[in-house]
DNA sequence: GATATAGTTAGCCTTATGGCTAAGCATGAT
DNA sequence: ATCATGCTTAGCCATAAGGCTAACTATATC
């Protein structure tokens, strides 16, 4: 059951920064330097290196130096994970939603007592 | 671009944390009262309180006390959010694939001349 | 070779997070 | 009324997170 699970926690904690996302949106329309991602934030650059350092750090971009310029892009398949995580928590969670109804009804009827 | 989004830094940031994931996967087996949901976990009951806040503040979660009993329940609709938003950037990033091919052969381009 | 450019590293600061204990409060059982 | 149970609150502690500045390295460019 994922008990030990580093990935998704890093996943989800590298998705849980609002600059983080706004990294990914922007590399979604193609690759970046650094300084090119670190201009819409209104973040110093060291700021952005340690984000963008989550971010590789969960595998969700990879990025090399070329020259003085370091070029960042995204991994699409990196949301994999995350993606098959909401499948299975969906599945479980609607199998149970008929009970579930039937659970707050009753907590209903207990509160009007 | 959802430069504000703070339900989705909330809901990122609860499912952040193994433990949190790891009642939610317990609850999705029905509804708990806290103290059962404390067992499995090896913490102390206020610690895994705290959790229960995080996991309620995202709206994963809700509970009601009845009696000196609080039950929590899954909120199962409160994962849409993370499914549209993985399904927007999926769209994108994939989306992206084919003219990342271009970018690519145009870098190489560049880097011959 | 000097200078500007692009990252990088180191270190500091403040707040948030995740754990705990100890004490309090409300309710159910005796 | 007393006592046990189940949660709650308050507060402490250590570490992590997210921001910064200042100083350093490495590559272009002139």
């Amino acid at each position: 059951m994922a008990k030990h699970d580093p990935d998704l926690s890093l996943l989800f904690h590298a998705l849980a920064d609002p600059t983080r996302r706004a990294i990914l949106a922007r590399l979604a329309t193609g690759p970046a330097p650094v300084s090119e991602l670190a201009a819409p934030t209104g973040l110093r650059l060291p700021t952005v290196m340690r984000h963008l350092s989550v971010l590789e750090g969960a595998g969700l971009i990879v990025s090399a130096k070329d020259g003085r310029v370091r070029s960042c892009a995204i991994v699409p398949e990196a949301l994999v994970p995350v993606r098959t995580w909401l499948d299975e928590q969906r599945a479980i969670w609607e199998s149970r939603l008929d009970r579930l109804d039937d659970y707050v009804t009753k907590l209903a009827k207990e509160r009007a007592k």
